[in-house]
DNA sequence: CATGAATGAGGTTTCATTCAT
DNA sequence: TATGAATGAAACCTCATTCAT
């Protein structure tokens, strides 16, 4: 599934093409992440690129698009990450699947805060449609945290009043560790948030409470 | 107590600084809110001030200025109606009181949706000073919360590990309802994500689980 | 001799008007010489002149006008000095009378260095008409000083080709210890380039090179 | 000696950027001195210079820079002139080559009398730092003047008590004819001017008078 | 494919002047 | 007479985008 289909290039080989692109997001994240999407101009784009400012339309309609660029790579990243991750967890006991799944996820948003932070604030600059493939891309990681919770009920491990919303909680709560660094990071670590929300979170649902107990 | 006294002001009756400053702070949240801060101009301000762009200068130093006093009153106007609410609920039982609390603090946020979604992309665009200022702001509406917690929490209603943490949650989790109301919006309503959230808050921390049944 | 006639006002009274305008002026002065006529605004003027903006365009008809009323007060000051000066001194010996007019006008530039500075960078801002009155004024300070000279060639003391020239220079060579203050200044004080300026004048009109000995 | 050093620009090719600051310094002259600095505005200058307003600042950072350029141009130009002069002058006998000197110098202060003008009312628009280079280069035109002077004093053919201040005034005099044209150029002629001026000053010098007489 | 000079609309801010009170 | 809030034109500067080379 390619999500960059409707962005214009003048360049016809198209695997130049996505391989310049892939280099302009991965660039430009930096920049954007550090000034913003709208304090950042095209020049500084293109000097992190390495590149003209003219050749960088080459491969690129517009600066919407460079920010459609790094926001659909950082989520894509994040999302094969759960995927995948789901997938080495299908044989896991569910609360242990759960707890991996939270630390995983909870440590990826960590390593990439203030990228976390930059989709929080600057999603809204995209056109519409841009923006609606951005919010359903953001709404799969919820499904695939939902579809870990049910298999738990499925088992009788958990009782989940409303998965979706757990779902969300749980994916949400993540991103605050990013959103929210200037009041978390001053009044604990990482780790002890991941512990104490992924032991908030199981009190609530498991079944058999004596499941918690955990190194 | 005062926030906003730094802003520069050419007028010096205080009387008419202070309110021109709420009418341009009222009439430029729906501007900033429908637009976005870096794409609404100070034209677009002006005129929804029903003011000259000149006149507007004599009140306020800077188009940032305006972005602070925006975002100022409405966590202001916020942080109020919960400081307002706890004192009312101080003779309350724990349980009853947090149920309450969730429910007004939630509700607040879904009747200014616009405004709370904005402070979480455009606070960024402040000084570092100003920024500072919002975000003690913000913290203030945890520490309240949390003081509710620890109220129930010696009354030996709850029993809680981190009330910090859980206030975080209470406090963003209410946020996150106008934050991703695009996803929420369209998968239930808000009083049954105010329901499922205080009664799933509520099972964690409540000591008599029969406390929970509720109206 | 009226050189403001045409100055609008909406006053009445023509006492008051001229003692609002000689306060204005004087007041004005300062923040004109401080920051120079363009970066000097309205608002700063009547500030200094401890009037209300409105007030003071009861008086004045622009900024202009300002900058007439300040340049004309200055100059008719030295203008009366320097006449004053040559009445006291219709009786004195010329070389005598020469060397006492360059003394006092050039600590009268010495004393007002800020604003004859001023004279020459925005006297170029006046109408053509109020300039051209200013200019009238300079030139009179030229020919006092140019009848003073020819008191000595008619009395047989000076021998001088062309006095107008003469006392062209007499008068910028004055004007210059203000306007290249920043290269004189760290050279010589005032009274050695008064003394060396005047000996170096008489020594090329004396007749009798021996009246050049003085204390 | 290049003093524009500092100036940002945002084209990487140092030869444009000379010969385009180059460009621009002698259209922008003509504005700047018909106009004066702050009533010139920046589109003036662009249409005067061929470009547009957005392609001027890819040279120049701001308009004062170009204030910078302008006045840096003019006086490097003249300094050139005179340094020039100087050499050709070493083998020259120092009274011929004074009056050679002072021939050139006000012959180059009548051709570009609204530069010299201008140089008078606008350096004070510089920053402190840009306004001390120009400073800077105008005292390097005394000091090549007090050193043909004291070239005549070694050679026994002159007797000066204060060469700086005499080149000084030679330098400020040379000036004063474009700087007071109003009043000169009604009185006399540029040539006149420089003769009687010349006369004035080698009478007061000249150990010998007769060298005085010159064709 | 690559460059970067050129464009010009649009942004924020200032300020001389007016006028209702 | 005195005030100062209000006006709006005009100032300087930025920057996304194009296009000749």
């Amino acid at each position: 599934m390619q999500l960059t289909d409707d962005i214009r290039s003048s360049s016809s080989d198209p695997e130049l093409v996505a391989s310049r692109r892939e280099h302009i997001a991965r660039c430009a994240t930096h920049v954007f992440v550090k000034k913003g999407y709208d304090r950042t101009n095209v020049d500084e784009i293109a000097d992190a690129c390495g590149m003209s400012k003219g050749n960088l339309y080459n491969y690129v309609g517009s600066k919407e698009d460079i920010l459609y660029l790094v926001i659909d790579r950082g989520l894509t990243n994040l999302t094969k990450t759960i995927e995948d991750l789901c997938d080495r967890l299908s044989n896991v006991a569910p609360a242990d699947a759960l707890r991996e799944f939270i630390k995983t996820l909870y440590r990826g948003v960590g390593e990439d805060a203030d990228f976390t932070l930059f989709t929080y604030q600057e999603t809204k600059n995209l056109s519409p449609t841009a923006r609606q493939r951005i919010l359903d891309a953001a709404s799969r990681d919820v499904a695939v945290c939902e579809e870990l919770l049910r298999r738990g009920v499925e088992s009788g491990e958990f009782k989940i009043n409303n998965p979706m919303l757990l779902a969300h909680n749980i994916i949400t709560l993540g991103h605050m560790w990013a959103v929210r660094r200037w009041f978390l990071g001053k009044r604990c670590t990482l780790e002890e948030y991941i512990r104490e929300q992924t032991e908030s979170i199981l009190k609530t649902i498991l079944v058999d409470e004596r499941t918690t107990i955990e190194s």
